[in-house]
DNA sequence: CGCGCTGTACCGTCCAGCCGGTATAGTAAC
DNA sequence: GTTACTATACCGGCTGGACGGTACAGCGCG
């Protein structure tokens, strides 16, 4: 689709230029393609950076329920583990900054809501859940900043003593 | 110091309005000063954002400092719950989003990776250390975005269990 | 031709930063 | 104590440029 080709460009530029050479030009150019051809599909600015926050979101959310796990927590944190270690994640931080209405942060107010409220009362312990959970959510804003600071073994270390603070299904 | 509150003006209207809004001309106006007068102390609107990230990372770091506690990671846990518990940090994400250029975050990638890292040494068990304070960092972004989330009650349990997490001193 | 799509030229707005000016206070010389 | 000078703090109009959005003119394809 050439939305989404659009959307990469958006992301790409996003990721090495920062929020503010988010122009209209710069994603076009970027994405090979002249404004007008942008603004055809994005009607406006706003519509292109909504749709970056929804695709976020909906790829998180897919990656999550694709893993195999015995309950959300685990695959979430399976989820986040696979995310932060494949380092396809310079993205989260940056679009949050691109927002410049807050409003267009609602859908990712909603989705952590979700994230950290899902499927609580099915959990054993649910203080360990919500631990684990943070953790995740910790462990995405460290990587992102600061990609360097856990290697392979560690990221490996981390999941198993994550996984151990869950009582075992 | 008049800084200081130029610095409140631009972080409250930032806040409640967005990264889009935070002109130098509302910045001004909210701190009942022209805009002459808001770019005599500041000369550039990046040195105004600087300024407030500097000054971000130099509280939390106090707050961290004041905290009596028998390791970094304990005093870091209870500053991040007091921090957590008070509301007031509706701050961070909103500010690190208003940093059009991502050189603006370097300070805070820093500090981040101090966080993280520092007294790592000093732990009987560095990855618990690691854990709870991953989970810290997962709850200001939590709690950031979903500032009703948790009730007292729920801090307290958060802190006892993290606590627990830490061989006892 | 009609339709999906692309490219170009342009407009209006908005904003950062500049600059000339004002007010107050301190200092120092006479 | 008055004059002259300097430093600090602040004001507000101006402008140049950038950017979002619009209008319109292709262009290939069925």
């Amino acid at each position: 689709m050439r939305k989404d080709e659009l959307l990469n460009a958006a992301e790409s530029l996003l990721a090495d230029q920062g929020a503010g050479c988010l122009t209209l030009a710069a994603v076009a150019e970027r994405a090979g393609v002249s404004k007008g051809g942008l603004l055809y599909h994005f009607a406006t600015k706003e519509a292109l950076i909504k749709a970056l926050i929804e695709r976020l979101i909906a790829d998180f959310d897919e990656l999550v329920a694709a893993q195999d796990e015995s309950s959300y927590t685990r695959s979430y944190l399976a989820a986040t583990l696979a995310a932060v270690r494949s380092g396809r994640l310079r993205r989260w931080a940056v679009v949050t900054g691109a927002a410049g209405d807050p409003q267009l942060l609602a859908p990712l107010r909603e989705a952590m809501c979700r994230w950290h409220r899902a499927g609580m009362e099915a959990e054993a312990d649910p203080m360990a859940a919500q631990i684990v959970r943070l953790a995740c959510e910790g462990l995405w804003d460290v990587a992102t900043h600061d990609p360097e600071i856990y290697d392979e073994s560690q990221y490996e270390e981390l999941h198993q003593r994550l996984l151990a603070l869950l009582p075992s299904p």
